[in-house]
DNA sequence: TTGAAAGCGCTACCAC
DNA sequence: GTGGTAGCGCTTTCAA
């Protein structure tokens, strides 16, 4: 017999003929649209409601080419992703956003360039219909494929070339200028750095705004290593800093990871912090308040970073013309890792 | 006209057109099924090559009911979020066997149990094939929530209550074993113990596996305190243990994150790490390893569980009969953080 | 304001 | 082996 299957999921057909209407103002009814007398409206929410009904999305992604998803593809190796501070909280500022619009997030995590150029062309194939463009490069080949993929972008900073992906951007400067003026004040002249992967832009802007201040406040050149954002790579750039003749009295770390790393590095070799040397990190992640000393860094706001970038997307999706957002900037937070040279 | 339209996507029907077959039998080769010849399989495979042609991921999902997309749930605190060492490498196992195989992660983050089972009702409605339940809690709902929704689902360790769903389980206890075996041998008579929430079952179990531990080697209980794997959280537990009376000379933590703060806690009371108290760990966070001195901790190999949890997934959906998988335990990491008791 | 019907781009079934 | 055709469950015209 052809009667309703017992346990199959109701389909609009379904309430369609519940509410004794057709398929198609069911639909209307159910997307808000105008052109439905307020009275059948309600037959069909009650038509809808008796039955448990739940539009399907493959359907409905089918049809509207609309997906109702946002992807994020992550390249980072993963000792880079295990302990990273600002995914979580910024993934948790996407979600506030969109979730309460029945939208989702795909997740990707690729190793290496080739992977990340087919996980996009993949998500690209109707699986997203927009991806948030995160850790930008130098000379990042993602801006022009995604527009060769007509993949709508929305970018947290703006890449370096031109493009049309629009950006949400939050500076990290006005925090590590802060942090150098601060350090300089306390009579520090020998402040060195830990950078990350010069590759990344915000790993590279962070080392130039070291240098510049540095510069501005009339101090010699200080000296810096390239790491790689680990714990091991944060200790053994320490290790090399102090190793050198004229050993700095402070630190800046791009990331409080490894200014941690650091911090203990200095502890073995019977230095204290802040009485011999000075630390300072960045990213305020969650341990930090409670370390011993606490350590002094400059924050960022990667939920609101998630909030603006996601408002962003669904302005950009829903057609309108989508600026560039600027965030509040980086802020330093004085703890107690730093202090005096001795 | 009705041509084909200058940059539209091509479809099965311009591969089908341009090999000169019928868009089944195009289908029948994309899906390596079999029943086609081989000349014709190349002429089709040649004319997908030269249209760029990728199929439509949502007519897929649409006419064989298939997604391709897992779902992951997380219900939890944003801070509790923040610093979780779990995730990451569990989700890049996850990803190491389901990305080759074209399937996608889709990751919601909720706050609360409402949130949480709107969640999964969402996901089961068409957007996913099945789900990973993580983080079991005392009397979960979601077991039977995911009966309900016939929502195919691999648990990590095993729901208490009896349920169908296949579980990937890795047991925490040999590892928190040993460790106070460690301890116990160096001569600690009085370890504590700062826990997770105990409606978490690995939290719970953690603290019973202490308990029984300590009353299996003759030693009175133990005095404990339930945290929230915060870093305040374990700061504050670890001051109220020390502010004991008979303050324990040895402390066993549910997770990295708390030791690290709670030995911050002991040095900024003067304690020196392990020469006045020993700390024990779980988790072994990227940090780890790199503090001064270096924590001693159990490990637990997420990237496994992430793989085997995939592995598992995708014999369930293929619709094998899949039995429980049994991981490797936690094993003890023996580092600097632990020595004879003063 | 409403109904009927034509797709969206695939998969799957049934003939030949 | 292969071609035709009927859906999958929606959205979106176009008439009425």
């Amino acid at each position: 017999m052809k009667g309703r299957r017992v346990s199959a999921k109701p389909t609009i057909s379904d309430v369609a003929a519940r509410a004794g209407v057709s398929k198609g103002l069911v639909s209307l009814a159910l997307n808000d649209k105008p052109g439905v007398a307020s009275a059948t409206r309600l037959r069909i929410l009650q038509a809808v409601e008796d039955l448990g009904f739940r539009a399907s999305h493959a359907a409905r992604a089918l049809s509207s080419s609309k997906t109702g998803t946002l992807g994020l593809v992550l390249a980072r190796r993963p000792e880079m992703l295990r302990a990273d501070p600002f995914f979580p909280p910024f993934i948790a500022g996407l979600e506030q956003v969109i979730a309460p619009i029945g939208m989702a997030l795909m997740l990707r995590f690729v190793s290496d360039v080739r992977e990340e150029k087919q996980a996009y062309t993949e998500l690209a194939n109707g699986r997203v219909d927009g991806v948030f463009v995160t850790d930008l490069r130098q000379a990042d080949p993602r801006p022009s494929l995604l527009a060769e993929l007509r993949l709508p972008a929305v970018s947290l900073n703006r890449p370096s070339e031109d493009s049309r992906i629009p950006a949400v951007c939050l500076d990290d400067l006005p925090g590590v200028r802060t942090a150098l003026d601060h350090l300089i004040a306390l009579g520090h002249r020998r402040i060195a750095h830990v950078g990350g992967p010069q590759e990344y832009l915000h790993a590279d802007r962070r080392r130039s705004a070291w240098a510049e201040t540095l510069s501005a406040a009339g101090l010699p050149p200080g000296s810096w290593v390239e790491s790689d954002f680990t714990a091991a790579g944060g200790a053994r750039a320490t290790a090399e800093l102090l190793d050198a003749p004229h050993p700095p009295t402070a630190i800046l770390y791009a990331s409080d990871l490894m200014a941690v790393s650091g911090m203990a590095e200095a502890h073995r070799r019977g230095l204290s912090v802040p009485g011999d040397l000075s630390i300072v990190g960045f990213d305020d992640a969650e341990l930090s308040a409670h370390l011993h000393p606490p350590l002094t860094t400059v924050r960022t706001d990667a939920f609101a970073w998630g909030q603006a970038s996601a408002s962003a997307m669904v302005a950009l999706l829903g057609g309108g013309v989508v600026t560039d957002v600027q965030l509040p900037s980086a802020s330093f937070i004085l703890r107690g890792s730093t202090a005096p040279p001795p």
